[in-house]
DNA sequence: ACGAAAAATGTATCCGGATACATTTTTACG
DNA sequence: CGTAAAAATGTATCCGGATACATTTTTCGT
């Protein structure tokens, strides 16, 4: 591979030429220029990023931790963050974490060995806690999107959970429903807690005591979707209503009550999140909440690369929109259930 | 941050000693190695990852051109590829293309600007034809999988496409179907052409006339099968059964047939590829061919590290086993069908 | 045509770790 | 104890592009 030198000397200029060509044009005269450009093509330069980078201190790479590549909502995300890097010049490295501390923190220090600028956490978890100062310059310049942290000084990126959860809730509690189970997602999850505030902040509001029995471990899987669903029909006071923190859990569990020869939703009502591509695809079509999936993703990569170049003064928290999508997967309560 | 210098410096040893001790600590004294660890440890010295890079001329990246990350099948070679790489030291540069010619070149160039090692390329187009010279030191160091080129001397990792569907055909001709339509992939694509050609293999095997009014094109989308089994249900001699290249177009077709009152498989039955998640959770089951997603993922990873680093004679040809499953989105053909 | 300012170009050095080669220290054996 | 071999360590240089600073060339007003 030829280098700087080599085409200084072809076309008869300094090293210092040459760069200035390629990254200020306009400070070279057009002979020289066309001179250095026509020793370029001879000698099929193409310049070693490795070693501008490695001067420039910056590798143009952003790590980005994500607990389950394989998941239609993530995998969105990381397409909107690909999009969103690759237009600013930077390149995504993907890393696929299983929610694993440790693999966290492992990747995460690509920053301090050199290997990447900065993070983009998708788990409410921050792989280097003491340093969580945000513009502080020891800091990990990361950027926590989807499921953040509380009280954490790093930007973030996220949904209001809470406020989604309850007009999913107060949409079947209009439906007439009054026992409302909850398929949720992992324990410790502030995405699972906040959905969680939700659905009681709006039975709250209607004046229904909240039963902690309705709720149901899951881990967004399809198969959780169904093992809940399997627990709760089995149950003396089944609900009318089942409320899923994602589609997968929902299709899941959708499945399983028919398997029973329930109907979906004249005997048991089923709403999802996320509005995943399959959602409109379901038998019933799945009411659900809608993300901006990509957008999160390209929205965290924005502020990333701002954090890194410097254009951050404090923390942002953005908020993006949700919408509550009525497909048929809902519907009124039948009188049997609502006599009660 | 800290540098080799500073740490032999407080070591009071020399930079080739620190880079011994962390390189070769068996070339350095017990005793030398404690004062630079200790000094390492002091200073919280982490090696500059980019400079060893730089210097050794390997960036220890892999650009992975995916036409589509927001893609079940995808998203598991994806993942079966980042877990490989990261166990041999290497990480992932996720693209995604389009399928666009254009970015696939320009993403791929990154290996010209030593911004990565290689390129894993999952669609049947080189980026670098001319260059398409496989173990040649001037070539593109690329692995194609998933959907390959037939001409080429890169190495692969791909299916027996036409076994596969030749499998699924017969498995669909021995319940009795005759008129078997294909929803299709993208035109021009081998692996589309493979498993058209496998299914022409089944019908011949049977005697039975291949007829290409049969054939419906389609793009791997949810919507595109429910495009194209909307238009074949509206023919007069529509067929009794469907077998859509992916289980995306299955799903979609299938929530078309029934929305028309169709039943399946009682009416007509439906069979899809790939064995996505989502497969097994579809109302019916749905039959189809499981392929090792997350294995094509990892082998291709393997094969380009071993390229990379020389172990490579000539390019390899890997293919991976198929599994046909049948669950309950195909059966017999009802009589008023098979009496015609 | 002269001189100052502006434009263009060149020189030398830096980034930080790796390593060939040189040098010093230790080991071990007669 | 002496010396050769082995082990340990040090010195100097390289990788290739960027750039501060120095130097040369051009421009332009008078």
């Amino acid at each position: 591979m030829s280098n700087n030198r080599e085409v200084a000397k072809l076309a008869g200029v300094s090293v210092a030429t040459v760069s200035r060509a390629l990254q200020k044009p306009e400070l070279v005269s057009l002979k020289t220029r066309n001179k250095v450009l026509s020793a370029i093509k001879k000698l099929d330069y193409r310049p070693n990023l490795m070693a501008a980078k490695f001067r420039s201190g910056k590798t143009g790479n952003l790590v980005v931790l994500v607990p389950t590549v394989a998941n239609l909502f993530f995998a969105r995300v990381i397409s909107g963050m690909q999009e969103a890097a690759h237009q600013k010049g930077y390149s995504i490295l993907l890393c696929n974490t299983f929610g694993d501390p440790e693999m966290e923190e492992g990747y995460a220090k690509m920053v301090h060995t050199c290997q990447a600028d900065g993070v983009i956490q998708l788990r409410a978890y921050n792989p280097f806690p003491a340093q969580d100062t945000g513009g502080s310059s020891t800091a990990l310049p990361m950027v926590n999107a989807c499921e953040v942290l509380d009280n954490t000084t790093v930007p973030t990126v996220t949904l209001d959970n809470r406020a989604a959860a309850r007009a999913m809730t107060e949409h079947l509690l209009q439906l007439g429903h009054r026992r409302i189970a909850v398929v949720m997602g992992p324990k410790n999850s502030p995405l699972t807690r906040d959905r969680l505030a939700g659905y009681r902040d709006a039975l709250q509001e209607a004046g229904i005591a909240f039963d902690e029995s309705l709720l149901c471990p899951g881990d967004f899987t399809l198969h959780s979707g169904r093992k809940a669903a399997g627990e709760l029909i089995e149950r003396k006071d089944s609900p009318t209503a089942i409320f899923c923190e994602n589609d997968e859990m929902a299709m899941g569990a959708i499945q399983r009550l028919k398997q029973s020869g329930l109907r979906v939703p004249e005997d048991i009502s089923v709403a999802g999140f996320d509005d995943i591509a399959f959602a409109q695809f379901s038998d019933p079509p799945l009411t659900t909440i809608a993300q901006p999936a990509e957008e999160f993703g390209s929205t965290a990569v924005s502020l990333l690369i701002d954090l890194l170049e410097g254009r951050i003064k404090k923390a942002p928290k953005v908020t993006l929109p949700f919408e509550l999508v009525v497909r048929s997967s809902t519907g009124p309560t039948s009188n049997k259930e609502t006599v009660q």
